[in-house]
DNA sequence: GAGGCATTTCACCGG
DNA sequence: GAAATGCCTC
């Protein structure tokens, strides 16, 4: 059969071979979507001979374009694969207006306004005609102004006059864009509309049109699929109503309809097959989206089996939201046996300001993630910076460029030389650029005189530009980005530069820039292979396309290729010593769209959040919620912080549901608290998933990390037993925390064991790093490796063995071996993992997970608090390791027994959280675990140690929260 | 004293 | 990260 269609259903094949000239495929989450546009390009280059250079496909991302293209040339063959017109629209319209521009009267060398510019030129005109709009509100005006195709004139003529104060900022935004000889993203669309509608005959060669995520279309580009299928009429787009986020982009979802009426002959093709994600999800997400009645009903039918429910989980505030993500995420790796990794788990965000407690708790317990979807990497400043630098040389008319470096690194020219030299070009209407050479040549002079030290300071930059442009048109080949940046950088002394602003992370930062000139080699090394130049629209007889210097055209190439990136390259890789990336995602929802993760986590689904409180459009943002659901593919994780002091509606900040989870919906799709990880349930997502399933054995490994097997810090309804304490909640932040969790007061009080990681240690890094990340990947790895302090830096949730004397340090391996009696004893536990039917009560066995939340904050009972401990390993109580249930299970660890005394324990617990320097005596240790069924949860089966059942014993006892924090507060400040 | 530099403060959808 | 304020140099 043909190889194109292998792996498609029939829906899919449906869709790659029909024969409609206009094709519509709705594609609802996880259909296969992608697969089916590119084996429709495929299909249409082998069975309609259509020529690679003829067919024009547009993706909505620079990432989707990519992806595109490596299936493409799996199925195809690079050779074809290249030569398509291929790209975002932004970037094909670029392609067409550098060689056709002319036709149209576009100056050559047009620069890029990208959105910073554009911001920055209407905040300037804005001043300057004293508006009291707000920058971002008239930029986000304008631009849907543009994308309306409405010019000044056009919206003064139908607006009534509170939108004249407007009209004045988007005429002078147009001069100034034009003055400069820079178009902004929307003009790339427009400008190549007008040039395609008067001069059809560049695409004249076009036998198809191709669209991805069509439902974020907005008009303009609408019109410009039409337009580049003017000739032949063949049109395929693929996209799902339901998954529109872009409205505020200008979006509209009516472009799948007025295709319709556009042409009558339009054959929908329904891709109904989900083969992404769990039922459970799938329901979950389907009556989301259900509540849109407006919405024509959509099937979107599960493959996979039904799974576990979803979760929606209440959490007392943000912060605890944050740690109960990293427990989840924790229990998660710990309980599937290796089937699930770091990287199998995203976060994903309404908002990206909504990132940084949960970056605080990943980092605080060793969590390593990526973020995606903030801040992009061409926007970090030290990229900027070199970037702007480029632009400027690249083209001299980039006014806003050249205002964002003519003080950087400082030369002495400050607001009043800037305002002197941009008054002045304005008024001899020449490029500020332009300006600023001829007064140090002498041409020309300010009004009031410049400093001197300005002068100097402006001479350095002409002259450093000037050198960069003769760089430049010595450098005739690709190579000419990297050329550039390497000679700014070091005319520069850019590293040096960067040392003496950004003492803390010169490396980092320094790391960005090499990045930057990696990413430039590799833009070159592409293009030379491909000879003929891929990114070329083919030549079309009778039209004559413009030729560029070739390492300027490069450059610009570069340069365009940056302002359009929409999504983040990541950065950071360029590190060694990085291993194998494994990490958790974070990014916000918008930039997840088009992917998938087994586990998935939307926290924050609030009101104000989602639907976030400035939306315009509800139904929006219930689309939103829907894409972030469907991106999971086993676990689904919601969740609500009942307090959110800043944001929350009440005045206690108390928050209310989104109003997409009614509590219909939520009573009978999600449940209250993360599902118990069982055997079925760990089979389930190996299955979905398609993984081997795990082993028992591997599964039991894990467990011996795991403060709890449940997910049950927190009440269902999202309580803390807050009443001892009230400052619980604010003092978590800085320094662990963790605080102490009380959860319910009758049990666990007491110091939560841990250790781990510090937050105040010395000998422990407090940030993140990648020490972090890698212990804590090692120890992902080999659960069992000892305990030592790289392990305990890592966040490993295990109680350190409380010392015999011998051992001063933490368990070896052995003897973690010999403590659940060694390898051998193995099969014998078996059985008793995961067990199921859940042990009657499971009570949050607490110590040990306070581990994870902050090592830092032990908990010192009053009589101790003045003096500090010094850690000492606990000395691992025997456990018992016969079975000692009724039902098959066995207790890995002995629940815990009152015998302790607490104070002791305590101790115990700030001497590992803290790393001071006494030497304790490990006493309390003694207790023997035998006893220990009685009186406990199964829960505390899992645990790892003994040891923490010891602890939990005192707990209860303590009630001394304040003064612990008081103790707490003050190691923060000395010893922080 | 003007202008440049350093420090502090506030706020922040989404691409 | 940008605007606002205060300190230092020419």
């Amino acid at each position: 059969m043909d190889p194109i269609l292998d792996g498609l259903n029939h829906a899919q094949r449906e869709a790659v071979t029909s024969s409609g000239s206009i094709l519509q495929v709705l594609a609802p989450p996880g259909s296969g979507k992608t697969k089916t546009l590119t084996a429709r390009v495929a299909y249409l280059l082998s069975h309609h001979g259509y020529q690679p250079q003829d067919v024009i496909c547009c993706t909505f991302t620079i990432k989707a374009s990519r992806e595109m293209r490596e299936r493409l040339a799996k199925l195809i063959g690079e050779k074809l694969e290249s030569r398509l017109i291929l790209g975002t629209f932004h970037s094909i319209c670029r392609r067409y207006l550098v060689k056709y521009g002319y036709l149209i009267g576009l100056r050559k060398g047009f620069g890029i306004a990208d959105s910073d510019d554009t911001r920055a030129i209407i905040r300037r005109t804005i001043k300057r005609l004293k508006s009291s709009i707000e920058v971002k509100a008239a930029q986000g005006r304008i631009s849907r102004h543009k994308a309306h195709g409405l010019t000044p004139d056009a919206v003064a003529d139908r607006a009534k006059a509170e939108e004249s104060e407007l009209v004045d900022i988007y005429r002078e935004y147009e001069s100034s864009l034009a003055a400069s000889n820079l178009l902004d993203y929307d003009d790339l669309l427009l400008r190549c509309g007008d040039l395609l509608r008067d001069h059809p005959e560049c695409v004249s060669n076009v036998q198809a049109v191709l669209v991805d995520e069509f439902q974020d279309t907005n008009i303009i580009q609408y019109e410009l699929m039409n337009l580049f299928a003017s000739k032949n009429r063949r049109i395929t787009i693929v996209g799902d109503p339901d998954q529109s986020i872009y409205g505020f982009r200008s979006a509209e979802i009516q472009n799948l309809k007025r295709m319709q009426r556009l042409y009558s002959n339009t054959t929908v093709v329904l891709l109904e097959d989900n083969y992404r994600s769990a039922g459970s999800i799938l329901n979950a997400a389907q009556e989301v989206i259900e509540q849109d009645t407006s919405r024509p009903a959509k099937a979107l039918l599960a493959t996979h089996t039904f799974g576990t429910l979803p979760v929606l989980r209440r959490l007392p505030n943000p912060n605890a939201e944050a740690q109960w993500i990293v427990l989840e995420i924790k229990r998660c790796v710990a309980m599937t046996g290796g089937l699930l990794r770091m990287s199998d788990f995203a976060v994903l965000l309404r908002s990206a300001s909504l990132s940084t407690q949960i970056e605080t708790a990943f980092g605080r317990s060793g969590i390593p993630y990526k973020m995606v979807g903030g801040r992009k990497f061409f926007d970090r400043t030290e990229v900027k910076i070199l970037l702007n630098y480029m632009r400027v040389v690249s083209h001299t008319g980039h006014s806003d460029a050249l205002m964002n470096i003519i003080n950087v690194p400082p030369r002495r020219i400050g607001d009043e030389t800037i305002k002197q030299l941009t008054n002045g070009a304005e008024k001899a209407k020449i490029p500020l650029w332009n300006f600023i050479k001829d007064v140090i040549q002498g041409r020309r002079s300010t009004e009031k005189k410049l400093q001197k030290a300005a002068e100097q300071g402006l001479c350095v930059l002409v002259n450093l530009i000037e050198a960069s442009r003769q760089k430049l048109q010595e450098c005739e080949d690709a190579s000419a980005p990297r050329v550039l940046i390497e000679f700014i950088a070091e005319r520069l002394s850019f590293q040096e530069y960067l040392i003496r602003t950004y003492p803390l992370d010169e490396d980092s930062r320094w790391a960005n820039v090499k990045e930057l000139m990696h990413q430039a080699t590799e833009v070159a090394a592409f293009e030379e292979e491909g000879v003929d130049k891929e990114m070329d629209l083919p030549v079309i007889e009778g039209v004559e396309q413009q030729q560029a210097h070739s390492g300027e055209e490069a450059l610009t190439r570069f340069l365009a290729n940056v302002a359009l990136a929409t999504e983040i390259t990541t950065k950071e890789e360029a590190k060694e010593g990085d291993q194998p990336t494994e990490k958790v995602t974070i990014s916000t929802i918008h930039a997840a769209k088009g992917l998938e993760w087994p586990v998935v986590f939307v926290p924050a689904v609030y009101n104000g959040s989602i639907p976030h409180s400035r939306a315009e459009v509800v139904e929006e943002e219930r689309r939103l919620l829907y894409v972030a659901m469907t991106r999971a593919q086993a676990l689904l994780y919601l969740s609500i912080p009942i307090r959110q002091p800043r944001l929350g509606e009440g005045e206690d900040g108390a928050t209310t549901l989104t109003p997409f989870l009614p509590p219909k919906l939520t009573k009978s799709r999600f449940r209250a608290t993360g599902p118990s990880l069982h055997e079925k349930v760990v089979y389930a997502i190996a299955d979905i998933l398609r993984r081997p399933r795990p082993s028992l054995e591997d599964i039991y490994k894990g467990l011996e990390f795991l403060p709890s097997t449940l997910d049950d810090r927190w009440t269902p309804e999202g309580e803390e037993d807050r009443s001892k304490v009230d400052d619980i909640s604010t003092s978590h932040d800085a320094s662990g925390e963790p605080n102490p969790k009380r959860r319910r007061s009758d049990m666990n009080q007491g110091p939560k064991s841990t250790t781990y990681f510090s937050s105040t240690g010395s000998t422990i890094p407090t940030t993140v790093s990648t020490g972090f990340t890698s212990a804590r990947d090692y120890i992902a790895a080999n659960p069992e490796l000892p305990a030592d302090a790289d392990a305990d830096a890592a966040g490993a949730n295990k109680l350190k063995p409380l010392s015999n004397a011998s051992r001063k340090d933490g368990l070896t391996q052995a003897s973690i071996s010999n403590f659940f009696g060694g390898p051998g004893s193995l099969q014998k536990r078996e059985p008793v993992l995961p067990s199921y039917p859940q042990p009657p009560s499971r009570r949050y066995e607490g110590p040990i997970s306070q581990n994870q939340r902050s090592g830092a904050r032990s908990i010192v009972p009053a009589p101790l608090s003045s003096h500090r401990v010094q850690p000492r390993p606990l000395v691992p109580t025997r456990p018992t390791l016969e079975p000692t249930d009724s039902n098959g299970y066995t207790w890995l660890a002995a629940p815990s027994k009152p015998t302790l005394k607490p104070a002791r324990v305590s101790m115990t617990q700030e001497q590992s959280g803290n790393n001071t320097s006494v030497g304790g005596t490990a006493g309390a240790e003694e207790v023997k675990p035998e006893s220990s069924t009685r009186g406990f949860q199964p829960v505390s089966t899992f645990h790892s140690t003994t040891i923490s059942m010891i602890q939990q014993a005192p707990r209860r006892t303590l009630g001394i929260r304040r003064s612990m924090n008081g103790w707490q507060d003050r190691m923060k400040r000395d010893g922080g």
